[in-house]
DNA sequence: TTGAAAGCGCTAACAG
DNA sequence: CTGTTAGCGCTTTCAA
C-alpha cells in the first residue's frame, strides 16, 4: 500500500524529483508545459504530498495546537469553531489537547511541543496553572503562544480576553439596579485570571454603590455537580443569604437553578441570578437566564488570526498586549424585579 | 533556535546516533549505563524527538483525525472528550476537522489524508453526505475509518451508534403512554442515518398503537434558528396540530420551547415535548425537558478504542459491524400528564 | 528551464 | 553492546 511519491511522478514523466517538487511550489523557473504534465498526472494518481517529509525539511509543520481545559463547555466548543475557521483558510491543521484542568498535564503537553510538532499554540490555561514557566520555556524555543480567555497576565505575549472586569462590574451593577443588596459571587478558582478579574469588577460595583462584600460572599465551587448543589443550597439557607447571585462560569448555572428549585426559592422573586454563559438554552430556562455572553467565536478567531500573523513573519515577536473583545449583557427574566 | 537532535546527544556523549535512538525505544541491546547517560543528558537538555522525522521513517504518524460536522453541539463536545481520553492513553495525537455539514469540505479533508498525515480516522458524516466514495477511497489506501453517531450504513467498516431506532420507538411510545394522539417528528435531514432510524422507530411505535403518522407530521427544519421558530410556530398553529413533539436533534429544542412560549401553548398541558439531547441544562428548562440522552462520551471512547485496536495489528481489517451503545430515556416534566 | 546532490532527524538492517 | 549505512519523501542550493 505504498503511497505515491514525487519520485514516482518523476520517473513516470522522465523528470527529476526536484523539477516535480518545484511544480508544486508553483515555481516560475518551470515551464508551463511541464507544470501541466506533472499536475495532470498528480491529479490522475491522486497524489498528495507527504506533509511530514515536507515538515522535516522545511522545519515547519503547518499545524497549530489548541490547548484547552476541557471542551464540555459551550464557550470552548464555539471557540474551536472560530479557530478552525481561520486555520482552514490559512491552510493550517489543528491539533487539540485537553488538560482537564490539570497543570501537570498541561506541562506534559507543552513539553511535547518542544519537538517542533506545532508552529504555534493557542492556549486557555487550566485553573491549576499558577506558574507560566512551561509556557515561557516554549516561547524561548521559538514557538509562539497566544492566550485566549484564560490567560497568564504576566507572560510576555498576546492575550485575547473579553472585558472580564467590566463585565463583572456590569453584572453586579445590574443586580444592584434590580434591587439586590447582598450579592454572592460563585467561582471555581481563585487564581484564574477570568475569575479574579470578574470578581474585581463585581467588588468595584458594590463599592461604588456602598454595598458590602464579605468573604463569605465569595463562594468557591468545585468540579462536582453534586457538591456544588450542596454548597449552593447551604449558601441559600444561611439566615443572611444572598438576594443576588453571580455565577462566574456557565457550568455553575445548573446548580443554582436546581438548588433554588429544591429549596423552593423563587427566581427572581427571592434571589436574582446572572451567569457568565454562552449556553444557547439561556432563553428557555425557567426563568430565562440573564447572561453575560462572551464572544466565543470571535475570540477564537482573533486568537488564531493573531497567531497566524506572527507565523507569517520570520522574526515576529508577539507583542505583550491584551486584546479585548467585549462581552454583552443580555437581560432576561432571572434578574427581573 | 535549532532544536536539539539525537545527533547532538550522540556527539556530546561520543556515541553513535543509532545507539542513542535505541535508547529511546528502550532496546534491550543497550547497556543500562549508556541508557542512563543518554537519558540524563536528554532530560538535562530537554530533548524531545522530532515526531515528523520519526513519522517519515516509520510511516506512521501516531495521529488520528476526528472529522465532525460541527462542535457547537453538546454531543460532539462530549464525544471529543471521550476520544481524547483514549488517544492520550495510547500516545496518539488528535487532529480535528469540521465539515460544517458540507460534503465538499468533507471530501477535501479526506483527500488530504491520502498523504499519510493520519493513521486513522473517526468520522461523523455531514448531513449532505449521500455517497461514501471519498470514504472507501481512503480505506483502500489503507487508512482505517470508524464511524460514530452519523454513519454510512453501507460502508464496510465499524460503526459506533446508539440504538437510534429503539430510541425513536421509545420516545414515541413514551408520548403515547402519556396520552398523545398526534405526534410530530422534527428533523434536520431526511438522509442522515440517525434521523432516518429514529424516525423509523417512531413510526413503528405509532403503528403498534394504531396511531397514524401523516407526511405532514414529519417536519424538516433548517440550520437557521429563526426559520425553525417560524416552522414550528406554523406547525403548532395548524388546526389539527400535534399534541406531542419529538425533536430528533438537540438544537431544535430551543425553537420548540420558544415557539410554545410565544404562542402561549402550555408544555406539557397542550403539547408534550421530548428531545434527543445531551444538554446539561435539560433539568433546568421550563418545564424540565424529557430527553433521550446519548452516551456521547462512551461513543467517542468506543470509536477511538476500536480504531486503536485495529491500528495495533498490521493487517487488521475493521469488521463491517455496528456497535450499539444504548441511549437512555430520562423522564422529566415536559412529557408529564 | 531542468537536474544532481545534500540533508532535514530518525530508524532499522546489518556488521563488528 | 555499539556503530555503519542507507533511506523515509521532500526542499533547496548549485551546476548544467
Amino acid at each position: 500500500m505504498a503511497n505515491i511519491s514525487m519520485k514516482m511522478l518523476a520517473k513516470e514523466l522522465r523528470l527529476s524529483v526536484s523539477t516535480v517538487s518545484k511544480v508544486f511550489t508553483d515555481s516560475h523557473e518551470i515551464s508551463e508545459q511541464t507544470k501541466e504534465k506533472v499536475l495532470a498526472l498528480a491529479k490522475k494518481l491522486n497524489y498528495v504530498p507527504n506533509p511530514y517529509a515536507s515538515s522535516l525539511r522545511k522545519r515547519q509543520s503547518k499545524t497549530i495546537a489548541v490547548v484547552l481545559p476541557e471542551v464540555a463547555d459551550s464557550f470552548f466548543s464555539v471557540a474551536i469553531n472560530g479557530i478552525e475557521s481561520v486555520a482552514r483558510e490559512k491552510g493550517y491543521h489543528v491539533l487539540i489537547y485537553l488538560t482537564h484542568e490539570l497543570l501537570e498535564r498541561e506541562q506534559a503537553i507543552l513539553t511535547d511541543f518542544q519537538s517542533g510538532r506545532v508552529d504555534g499554540v493557542l492556549i486557555s490555561v487550566s485553573n491549576e496553572t499558577s506558574t507560566d514557566q512551561h509556557i515561557t520555556e516554549m516561547m524561548q524555543r521559538g514557538i509562539p503562544v497566544v492566550f485566549f480567555d484564560r490567560v497568564c497576565e504576566e507572560t510576555a505575549t498576546t492575550r485575547i480576553t473579553t472585558n472580564d472586569r467590566d463585565s463583572g462590574y456590569l453584572a453586579a451593577q445590574h443586580l444592584i439596579e434590580q434591587g439586590c443588596k447582598r450579592i454572592a459571587y460563585l467561582t471555581i478558582s481563585e487564581s484564574l485570571s477570568i475569575s479574579r478579574n470578574r470578581l474585581t469588577g463585581c467588588k468595584q460595583a458594590l463599592a461604588a454603590h456602598h454595598l458590602p462584600f464579605r468573604d463569605s460572599d465569595l463562594v468557591l465551587c468545585t468540579d462536582n455537580e453534586a457538591e456544588n448543589l450542596a454548597i449552593i443550597k447551604a449558601l441559600l439557607e444561611k439566615k443572611n443569604g444572598p438576594d443576588g447571585i453571580i455565577a462566574s462560569v456557565e457550568k455553575l448555572t445548573a446548580a443554582v437553578y436546581l438548588a433554588c428549585k429544591e429549596l423552593k426559592i423563587a427566581i427572581p422573586g427571592k434571589v436574582k441570578v446572572i451567569s457568565f454563559s454562552n449556553q444557547s438554552t439561556a432563553p428557555i430556562l425557567n426563568p430565562s437566564l440573564t447572561t453575560i455572553t462572551q464572544p466565543a467565536f470571535e475570540m477564537g478567531k482573533m486568537a488564531a488570526t493573531v497567531l497566524f500573523n506572527s507565523l507569517r513573519k520570520t522574526q515576529a515577536q508577539l507583542r505583550s498586549e491584551t486584546i479585548v473583545v467585549p462581552s454583552v449583557l443580555v437581560t432576561r427574566e432571572s434578574t427581573g424585579k
